[in-house]
DNA sequence: TAATAATCATAGTAAAATACTAGGAATAGA
DNA sequence: TCTATTCCTAGTATTTTACTATGATTATTA
Protein backbone atom coordinates (compact mmCIF):
# COMPACT_ATOMS: atom_id res chain seq x y z
CA UNK A 1 0.00 0.00 0.00
CA UNK A 2 0.97 3.41 -0.88
CA UNK A 3 0.97 5.90 2.11
CA UNK A 4 -1.48 8.68 2.47
CA UNK A 5 1.77 10.71 2.07
CA UNK A 6 2.45 9.74 -1.49
CA UNK A 7 -1.18 9.42 -2.27
CA UNK A 8 -2.06 13.40 -0.99
CA UNK A 9 0.84 14.72 -2.99
CA UNK A 10 -0.67 13.41 -6.29
CA UNK A 11 -4.18 14.92 -5.50
CA UNK A 12 -1.91 18.37 -3.87
CA UNK A 13 0.20 18.37 -7.14
CA UNK A 14 -2.64 17.35 -9.41
CA UNK A 15 -4.66 20.35 -7.75
CA UNK A 16 -2.35 22.91 -8.11
CA UNK A 17 -1.56 21.82 -11.79
CA UNK A 18 -5.47 22.21 -12.69
CA UNK A 19 -6.11 25.07 -10.33
CA UNK A 20 -3.64 27.31 -10.86
CA UNK A 21 -3.93 30.39 -12.73
CA UNK A 22 0.31 31.69 -12.51
CA UNK A 23 -1.05 33.02 -8.74
CA UNK A 24 0.16 30.73 -5.86
CA UNK A 25 -2.72 28.25 -4.86
CA UNK A 26 -3.02 28.42 -0.80
CA UNK A 27 -3.50 25.13 0.83
CA UNK A 28 -6.44 26.45 2.44
CA UNK A 29 -8.20 25.85 -1.22
CA UNK A 30 -6.77 22.70 -1.44
CA UNK A 31 -7.61 21.75 1.91
CA UNK A 32 -11.24 22.26 1.11
CA UNK A 33 -11.09 21.02 -2.45
CA UNK A 34 -9.21 17.67 -1.79
CA UNK A 35 -10.79 16.95 1.95
CA UNK A 36 -7.35 16.87 3.74
CA UNK A 37 -6.44 19.14 7.00
CA UNK A 38 -3.93 21.79 6.54
CA UNK A 39 -1.84 20.65 9.07
CA UNK A 40 -1.41 17.28 7.33
CA UNK A 41 -0.79 18.97 3.49
CA UNK A 42 1.84 21.21 5.54
CA UNK A 43 3.63 18.44 6.04
CA UNK A 44 2.96 16.89 2.42
CA UNK A 45 4.17 19.86 0.80
CA UNK A 46 7.08 20.67 2.46
CA UNK A 47 8.83 17.51 1.16
CA UNK A 48 7.77 18.82 -2.52
CA UNK A 49 9.21 22.15 -1.82
CA UNK A 50 12.61 20.54 -0.41
CA UNK A 51 12.93 18.93 -3.65
CA UNK A 52 12.22 21.82 -5.89
CA UNK A 53 9.57 20.56 -7.31
CA UNK A 54 7.03 23.08 -5.95
CA UNK A 55 7.96 26.92 -4.85
CA UNK A 56 6.72 28.67 -2.17
CA UNK A 57 5.28 32.32 -1.74
CA UNK A 58 4.92 33.23 2.26
CA UNK A 59 2.86 35.59 3.32
CA UNK A 60 -0.29 37.35 2.72
CA UNK A 61 -1.67 35.97 -0.51
CA UNK A 62 1.14 33.30 -1.15
CA UNK A 63 0.63 29.52 -1.45
CA UNK A 64 2.08 26.83 -3.80
CA UNK A 65 3.28 27.21 -7.48
CA UNK A 66 4.62 24.15 -9.54
CA UNK A 67 8.64 24.76 -10.54
CA UNK A 68 7.92 23.28 -14.06
CA UNK A 69 5.57 22.43 -17.09
CA UNK A 70 3.16 19.56 -15.44
CA UNK A 71 4.77 17.37 -18.33
CA UNK A 72 7.70 17.68 -16.93
CA UNK A 73 7.20 15.75 -13.56
CA UNK A 74 6.41 11.92 -13.61
CA UNK A 75 4.14 10.48 -11.22
CA UNK A 76 6.76 9.02 -10.01
CA UNK A 77 8.69 11.43 -9.44
CA UNK A 78 5.74 12.73 -7.27
CA UNK A 79 5.49 9.96 -5.39
CA UNK A 80 8.91 8.80 -4.39
CA UNK A 81 9.40 12.30 -3.32
CA UNK A 82 6.81 11.63 -0.58
CA UNK A 83 6.60 8.23 0.28
CA UNK A 84 10.96 7.34 0.04
CA UNK A 85 11.85 4.36 -2.49
CA UNK A 86 9.35 2.05 -4.29
CA UNK A 87 11.26 -0.95 -3.78
CA UNK A 88 9.91 -3.98 -2.64
CA UNK A 89 12.55 -5.11 -0.60
CA UNK A 90 15.34 -3.38 1.71
CA UNK A 91 18.14 -4.50 -0.14
CA UNK A 92 17.59 -2.59 -3.13
CA UNK A 93 16.95 0.89 -1.70
CA UNK A 94 19.62 3.03 -3.35
CA UNK A 95 21.87 3.48 -0.17
CA UNK A 96 22.49 0.23 -0.58
CA UNK A 97 21.50 -2.29 2.44
CA UNK A 98 23.72 -4.81 2.26
CA UNK A 99 22.21 -8.68 2.78
CA UNK A 100 24.12 -11.07 4.19
CA UNK A 101 22.26 -13.43 1.79
CA UNK A 102 23.09 -11.42 -1.21
CA UNK A 103 25.34 -13.98 -3.02
CA UNK A 104 22.95 -17.20 -2.13
CA UNK A 105 19.45 -15.16 -2.97
CA UNK A 106 17.26 -16.29 -5.60
CA UNK A 107 14.77 -14.01 -5.13
CA UNK A 108 16.69 -10.63 -5.95
CA UNK A 109 16.20 -10.78 -9.43
CA UNK A 110 12.74 -11.05 -9.10
CA UNK A 111 12.41 -8.30 -6.96
CA UNK A 112 14.51 -6.22 -9.30
CA UNK A 113 12.15 -7.14 -11.98
CA UNK A 114 8.99 -6.11 -9.47
CA UNK A 115 11.15 -2.86 -8.53
CA UNK A 116 11.48 -2.01 -12.35
CA UNK A 117 7.91 -2.32 -13.48
CA UNK A 118 7.01 -0.31 -10.55
CA UNK A 119 9.13 2.10 -11.64
CA UNK A 120 8.62 2.05 -15.22
CA UNK A 121 5.19 2.12 -14.85
CA UNK A 122 5.03 5.32 -12.57
CA UNK A 123 7.34 7.24 -15.01
CA UNK A 124 5.26 6.75 -17.70
CA UNK A 125 3.04 8.79 -16.30
CA UNK A 126 2.78 12.45 -16.16
CA UNK A 127 1.73 15.05 -14.17
CA UNK A 128 -0.06 16.06 -17.65
CA UNK A 129 -1.82 13.31 -18.00
CA UNK A 130 -3.62 13.51 -14.58
CA UNK A 131 -4.22 17.14 -15.06
CA UNK A 132 -5.91 16.19 -18.14
CA UNK A 133 -7.88 13.62 -16.16
CA UNK A 134 -8.93 16.07 -13.67
CA UNK A 135 -10.08 18.71 -15.79
CA UNK A 136 -12.58 16.02 -17.63
CA UNK A 137 -13.76 15.04 -14.08
CA UNK A 138 -14.67 18.21 -13.47
CA UNK A 139 -15.92 19.36 -16.77
CA UNK A 140 -18.52 16.11 -16.22
CA UNK A 141 -19.38 17.75 -12.67
CA UNK A 142 -20.51 20.64 -14.30
CA UNK A 143 -22.14 18.47 -17.20
CA UNK A 144 -24.39 16.82 -14.69
CA UNK B 1 7.67 -2.52 0.67
CA UNK B 2 6.76 -5.99 1.24
CA UNK B 3 6.50 -7.36 4.52
CA UNK B 4 9.00 -10.57 5.49
CA UNK B 5 5.27 -12.32 5.61
CA UNK B 6 5.29 -12.25 1.73
CA UNK B 7 9.16 -12.43 1.45
CA UNK B 8 9.75 -15.63 3.67
CA UNK B 9 6.74 -17.10 2.24
CA UNK B 10 8.53 -17.33 -1.57
CA UNK B 11 11.70 -18.40 0.28
CA UNK B 12 9.80 -21.07 1.79
CA UNK B 13 8.06 -21.98 -1.17
CA UNK B 14 11.18 -22.23 -3.36
CA UNK B 15 12.89 -23.97 -0.77
CA UNK B 16 10.64 -26.97 -0.40
CA UNK B 17 10.57 -27.14 -4.09
CA UNK B 18 14.03 -27.22 -4.52
CA UNK B 19 14.88 -29.53 -1.81
CA UNK B 20 12.25 -31.91 -1.59
CA UNK B 21 12.69 -35.24 -2.97
CA UNK B 22 8.77 -36.56 -2.56
CA UNK B 23 9.07 -37.08 1.69
CA UNK B 24 8.09 -33.86 3.84
CA UNK B 25 9.94 -31.06 4.16
CA UNK B 26 10.42 -30.33 8.18
CA UNK B 27 10.05 -26.39 9.49
CA UNK B 28 13.48 -27.46 11.12
CA UNK B 29 15.60 -27.98 7.73
CA UNK B 30 13.97 -24.99 5.88
CA UNK B 31 15.05 -22.97 9.47
CA UNK B 32 18.52 -23.63 8.99
CA UNK B 33 18.86 -23.17 5.36
CA UNK B 34 16.70 -20.21 5.88
CA UNK B 35 17.70 -18.58 8.69
CA UNK B 36 14.16 -17.93 9.67
CA UNK B 37 12.79 -19.22 13.00
CA UNK B 38 10.47 -22.10 12.98
CA UNK B 39 8.18 -20.14 15.02
CA UNK B 40 7.84 -17.45 12.84
CA UNK B 41 7.94 -20.15 9.67
CA UNK B 42 5.21 -21.77 11.40
CA UNK B 43 2.75 -18.41 11.14
CA UNK B 44 4.25 -18.40 7.37
CA UNK B 45 3.19 -21.78 6.56
CA UNK B 46 -0.02 -21.83 8.48
CA UNK B 47 -1.61 -19.23 5.42
CA UNK B 48 -0.39 -21.46 2.94
CA UNK B 49 -1.89 -24.66 4.40
CA UNK B 50 -5.01 -23.05 5.25
CA UNK B 51 -4.75 -22.07 0.96
CA UNK B 52 -4.48 -25.07 -0.18
CA UNK B 53 -0.66 -24.44 -1.41
CA UNK B 54 1.00 -26.61 0.72
CA UNK B 55 0.03 -30.26 2.13
CA UNK B 56 1.16 -30.56 5.70
CA UNK B 57 2.28 -33.68 7.37
CA UNK B 58 1.84 -34.03 11.22
CA UNK B 59 3.76 -36.29 13.66
CA UNK B 60 7.30 -37.53 13.37
CA UNK B 61 8.95 -37.11 10.19
CA UNK B 62 6.24 -34.62 9.39
CA UNK B 63 6.49 -31.59 7.39
CA UNK B 64 5.57 -30.08 4.11
CA UNK B 65 4.60 -30.88 0.70
CA UNK B 66 3.39 -28.33 -2.61
CA UNK B 67 0.21 -29.41 -3.53
CA UNK B 68 0.70 -28.70 -7.46
CA UNK B 69 3.79 -29.07 -9.44
CA UNK B 70 5.74 -25.85 -9.00
CA UNK B 71 5.18 -24.54 -12.26
CA UNK B 72 1.25 -24.13 -11.68
CA UNK B 73 2.22 -21.76 -8.91
CA UNK B 74 2.85 -18.26 -9.78
CA UNK B 75 5.22 -15.76 -7.56
CA UNK B 76 2.31 -13.62 -7.18
CA UNK B 77 -0.29 -16.77 -5.74
CA UNK B 78 2.14 -17.07 -2.86
CA UNK B 79 2.79 -13.27 -1.97
CA UNK B 80 -0.98 -12.65 -1.80
CA UNK B 81 -1.21 -15.64 -0.28
CA UNK B 82 0.48 -14.05 3.11
CA UNK B 83 0.93 -10.75 2.42
CA UNK B 84 -2.70 -9.80 1.17
CA UNK B 85 -3.88 -7.49 -1.53
CA UNK B 86 -1.17 -6.12 -4.11
CA UNK B 87 -3.24 -2.90 -4.25
CA UNK B 88 -2.07 0.11 -4.19
CA UNK B 89 -4.74 2.06 -2.44
CA UNK B 90 -7.40 0.69 -0.09
CA UNK B 91 -10.06 1.19 -2.52
CA UNK B 92 -9.05 -1.34 -5.42
CA UNK B 93 -9.39 -3.94 -2.72
CA UNK B 94 -11.79 -6.89 -3.68
CA UNK B 95 -14.09 -6.26 -0.32
CA UNK B 96 -14.27 -3.30 -2.00
CA UNK B 97 -13.49 -0.62 0.47
CA UNK B 98 -16.07 2.37 -0.99
CA UNK B 99 -14.57 6.05 -1.23
CA UNK B 100 -16.47 8.69 -0.87
CA UNK B 101 -14.15 10.55 -3.62
CA UNK B 102 -14.86 7.92 -6.15
CA UNK B 103 -17.12 9.74 -8.46
CA UNK B 104 -14.22 13.14 -8.71
CA UNK B 105 -11.38 11.09 -8.39
CA UNK B 106 -8.55 11.71 -10.69
CA UNK B 107 -6.47 9.48 -9.67
CA UNK B 108 -8.30 5.84 -9.55
CA UNK B 109 -7.40 5.10 -12.34
CA UNK B 110 -3.45 5.33 -12.70
CA UNK B 111 -3.66 3.37 -9.28
CA UNK B 112 -5.61 0.87 -10.71
CA UNK B 113 -3.31 0.63 -13.68
CA UNK B 114 -0.40 0.31 -11.06
CA UNK B 115 -2.01 -2.62 -9.67
CA UNK B 116 -2.34 -4.15 -12.78
CA UNK B 117 1.45 -3.79 -13.95
CA UNK B 118 2.24 -5.48 -10.25
CA UNK B 119 -0.04 -8.00 -10.66
CA UNK B 120 0.71 -9.12 -14.27
CA UNK B 121 4.16 -9.34 -13.28
CA UNK B 122 4.10 -11.47 -10.32
CA UNK B 123 2.15 -13.93 -11.86
CA UNK B 124 4.47 -13.76 -15.16
CA UNK B 125 6.56 -15.74 -12.85
CA UNK B 126 7.04 -19.14 -11.92
CA UNK B 127 7.80 -20.94 -9.01
CA UNK B 128 9.54 -23.43 -11.00
CA UNK B 129 10.74 -20.41 -12.62
CA UNK B 130 12.14 -19.30 -8.79
CA UNK B 131 13.22 -22.80 -8.34
CA UNK B 132 15.67 -23.08 -11.36
CA UNK B 133 17.13 -19.47 -10.53
CA UNK B 134 17.45 -21.31 -6.75
CA UNK B 135 18.74 -24.94 -8.01
CA UNK B 136 21.63 -22.57 -10.12
CA UNK B 137 22.83 -20.38 -7.27
CA UNK B 138 23.10 -24.13 -5.53
CA UNK B 139 25.17 -25.74 -8.14
CA UNK B 140 27.49 -22.49 -8.15
CA UNK B 141 28.37 -22.80 -4.58
CA UNK B 142 29.80 -26.04 -5.24
CA UNK B 143 31.36 -24.93 -8.24
CA UNK B 144 33.49 -22.59 -5.79
C1' DT C 1 3.44 -47.98 25.10
C1' DA C 2 6.39 -44.32 26.05
C1' DA C 3 9.50 -41.12 24.09
C1' DT C 4 10.18 -38.12 20.52
C1' DA C 5 9.59 -35.10 16.76
C1' DA C 6 6.87 -32.82 14.26
C1' DT C 7 2.63 -29.61 13.23
C1' DC C 8 -1.20 -26.61 15.11
C1' DA C 9 -3.32 -22.82 17.67
C1' DT C 10 -3.51 -18.86 20.33
C1' DA C 11 -1.61 -15.16 22.89
C1' DG C 12 1.65 -11.80 23.97
C1' DT C 13 4.86 -7.95 22.97
C1' DA C 14 8.51 -4.56 21.72
C1' DA C 15 9.51 -1.57 18.16
C1' DA C 16 8.46 0.93 14.20
C1' DA C 17 5.46 3.18 11.04
C1' DT C 18 1.35 5.71 10.05
C1' DA C 19 -1.63 9.39 10.12
C1' DC C 20 -2.40 12.63 11.95
C1' DT C 21 -2.88 17.22 15.58
C1' DA C 22 -0.84 21.28 18.18
C1' DG C 23 1.56 25.41 18.99
C1' DG C 24 3.84 28.96 17.65
C1' DA C 25 7.47 31.49 14.82
C1' DA C 26 8.46 33.87 10.47
C1' DT C 27 7.00 36.40 6.49
C1' DA C 28 4.77 39.63 3.61
C1' DG C 29 0.78 42.01 1.62
C1' DA C 30 -3.24 45.32 2.65
C1' DT D 1 -0.31 47.01 12.46
C1' DC D 2 -3.43 43.39 11.23
C1' DT D 3 -4.02 39.36 8.92
C1' DA D 4 -3.20 35.50 6.05
C1' DT D 5 -0.17 32.70 4.84
C1' DT D 6 4.04 29.42 5.05
C1' DC D 7 7.53 27.18 8.12
C1' DC D 8 9.24 24.33 11.86
C1' DT D 9 9.29 21.16 15.58
C1' DA D 10 6.92 18.24 18.84
C1' DG D 11 3.63 15.27 20.36
C1' DT D 12 0.49 11.25 20.09
C1' DA D 13 -2.97 7.63 19.39
C1' DT D 14 -3.46 3.78 16.53
C1' DT D 15 -2.03 0.25 13.69
C1' DT D 16 1.23 -2.77 11.73
C1' DT D 17 5.25 -5.49 11.84
C1' DA D 18 8.07 -9.00 13.23
C1' DC D 19 8.59 -11.58 15.98
C1' DT D 20 8.62 -14.94 20.73
C1' DA D 21 6.20 -18.09 24.08
C1' DT D 22 3.39 -21.70 25.68
C1' DG D 23 1.30 -25.60 25.20
C1' DA D 24 -1.87 -28.85 22.73
C1' DT D 25 -2.25 -32.32 19.13
C1' DT D 26 -0.60 -35.88 16.14
C1' DA D 27 2.01 -39.74 14.50
C1' DT D 28 6.26 -42.39 14.05
C1' DT D 29 9.50 -45.33 16.18
C1' DA D 30 12.29 -47.59 19.64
Amino acid sequence: MISTKGRYALRLMIDIASYSDGTPIALKDISKRQDISIKYLEQVVSLLVKRGYLISVRGNNGGYLLSRDPKDYTAGDIIRCCEGTLAPVSCLQTDCNVCARKDICSTIDFWKGFYDVVNNYVDSITLEDLRQKELLKIGNDYNI
